[in-house]
DNA sequence: ATGAAAGCGCTAACAT
DNA sequence: ATGTTAGCGCTTTCAT
């Protein structure tokens, strides 16, 4: 009984004794060389003993002859939140797809620089990275620059990084604060995953922009930040409920844990939602949908973005692309109950 | 500017040349090998040479040489269920710090046998494999019989397969019903993962053992089968509900996904949690927390389970060890708004 | 259309 | 204590 995966399995030496031919002309055969012709009457054969003798390549050996892993790296900071585990699920299918094996790096949080660092000099086990990060000025990003090997950026655009897939968040902003506004709502507090150094008022202009566009003002009162966790999200929410001055009848938590959070916190305080207060986000999911009452969300294909990520990092290894750089657009407005019309 | 990550980076050679030794004794060095003796000083030098040309071994070169890839897969079949991030922070973890790499394959549900077992037959690319499944005689489970490298089953105890972490869910399903028994319930309802052939009541004996303990009979109208699913949850709780007779003061479901589910569907009938039904579930997390009213559970040690499941492989792998065999206990009864004494 | 042969970077006997 | 050397399994010129 074999001890591991590269023990006494068949090699091509064993398949190209079998057919009767040289190594050279299995490898041609089974690497699916098209440069080079083999007559289909010998192609026949080889594939049949390479069926039959269950022959699988050695990937390291390949590896070690033509510099290639066939591995690409995604670093998470988040395992255990919806909007990484479907990318990674996105990337996986992406991955696999291409023959390309996934490897999977959890930045832990606060880890710091020396952890990051050396967690992703073990980049030279991956043609590539897939690099996601909550935090713009993320050592992990200066990590992934010196890993010597391409990157994709997920869902954030960084001064400096060319390789990005984005999502269009400010119109998902502007399709959430549109439905609110429609529904009569005026005083719309938004929760923030962090603040805009120019302009104090949320990183994303589709807050401002839907409130200006329907008249109304911004109110730095009901804005606060929240950070990307359940916990950030009800903090956030609670900080907002204890200011003085009225109180917003409707919010906009910029992802679904801030979300999460914030109904954790009007539920503490007794507010209803929907009836005292309309709850809005962006990013559905299973969570959306198990909350009390379930939330109204705007759509966001972050599997498709785990995807794309993978697919363009890979024909960036290739050489078949200069640079990775899409927008997304938001799905659609998925009405449930958590928002109501303005009584 | 390199293309990958293997590509015109320093080698062994490199080293060597540099330290005006030979690639052997910088083999010795670098790999710590201790069989062999390397006086203080010709280390010193290599390991400056080594940190001042960056030298990152080739991995690929390593593995076909000592027939190991150092990496490890793990075959999860939901990535969006908290059970399962968890598992696998714990694994990358035990993997990192074992000098291994994690890589993930992701078993969509229903991909049938071909697709499992050509995705698993890429074993080949690792030296052993953690299998998770929820269906127990899943082909995930011959796949991974078939991929000729050493696996340990996570969270799960099957008929053949000898290596497994699991974890004493009996033992976790009675705390609960201790708890809610405790609390004066008597009409306990239980959703299942799935039915026992034998009994038809649940595969945990928690449940039933509970009721016999405290006097009770166990009634097959209080018991359902939920899955693994928040809609298996909703779906199970809503039978439940559905079925003639008195209905339960309290409800156990076995997971924190069908406990999800489970409230949504008290939600819909306007039951109030706690005050018409108790819920107590098994496997915290900041979702337990964020539901409302926040969930009483049982932790689990998810996380050390991903640990010690690697842990074991790896001493598999490196023969210290024949057979990986252990049951972790649940961790403590957290006690939440889900749950009242009975009035 | 196929074969011969070199060599990717590393480790582990075996020599010295 | 250190050097020499033979491959691990594969791809890829270069011959034929």
């Amino acid at each position: 009984m074999p001890r591991n995966a590269l023990t006494s399995r068949p090699t091509l030496i064993d398949v190209a004794s079998a057919a009767g031919v040289d190594v050279s002309t299995v490898s041609r055969v089974l690497s699916g060389n098209t440069s080079q012709r083999v007559s289909d009457e010998t192609r026949e054969r080889i594939l049949a003993c390479a069926k039959q003798l269950d022959y699988q390549p050695n990937i390291a050996a390949r590896s070690l002859r033509v510099s290639r892993t066939f591995s690409l790296g995604i670093a998470v900071p988040q395992l255990d939140n919806p909007v990484f585990s479907q990318m990674i699920i996105g990337a996986e299918r992406g991955a696999r797809a291409n023959g390309y094996s996934l490897l999977i790096a959890h930045i832990e949080e606060g880890g710091g620089d020396a952890d990051a660092y050396a967690r992703l000099a073990r980049a030279n086990r991956v043609d590539g990275l897939l690099v996601t990060t909550l935090d713009d000025n993320s050592v992990v990003l200066k990590a992934a620059k010196q890993a010597k090997v391409p990157f994709v950026m997920l869902n954030r655009q960084v001064q400096g990084v060319r390789n990005s897939i984005r999502f269009d968040v400010a119109r998902a902003a502007r399709m959430a604060m549109d439905h609110l506004i429609g529904l009569g709502h005026r005083r719309i507090a938004h929760l923030s995953g962090q603040l805009n150094p120019s302009t104090g008022i949320g990183r994303f202009a589709g807050y401002r922009d839907a409130l200006l566009a329907a008249g109304l003002e911004v109110d730095p009162a009901l804005v606060a930040v929240s950070g990307y966790t359940i916990k950030g999200g009800a903090d956030a929410m609670r900080e907002i409920l204890s200011r003085p001055g009225p109180r917003p009848t409707a919010v906009f938590p910029l992802t679904l844990l801030a979300a999460t959070g914030a109904m954790m916190a009007l539920h503490e305080h007794g507010i209803r939602v929907p009836q005292d207060m309309s709850v809005v986000t962006v990013h559905d999911g299973p969570i959306a949908e198990a909350m009390f009452p379930p939330l109204t969300t705007v759509r966001m294909p972050v599997e498709q973005m785990g995807y794309d990520g993978v697919v363009g990092l890979i024909e960036l290894i290739r050489g078949e692309r200069k640079v990775v750089d899409a927008t997304l657009a938001p799905l659609e407005l998925v009405v449930r109950g958590s928002t109501a019309r303005l009584l």
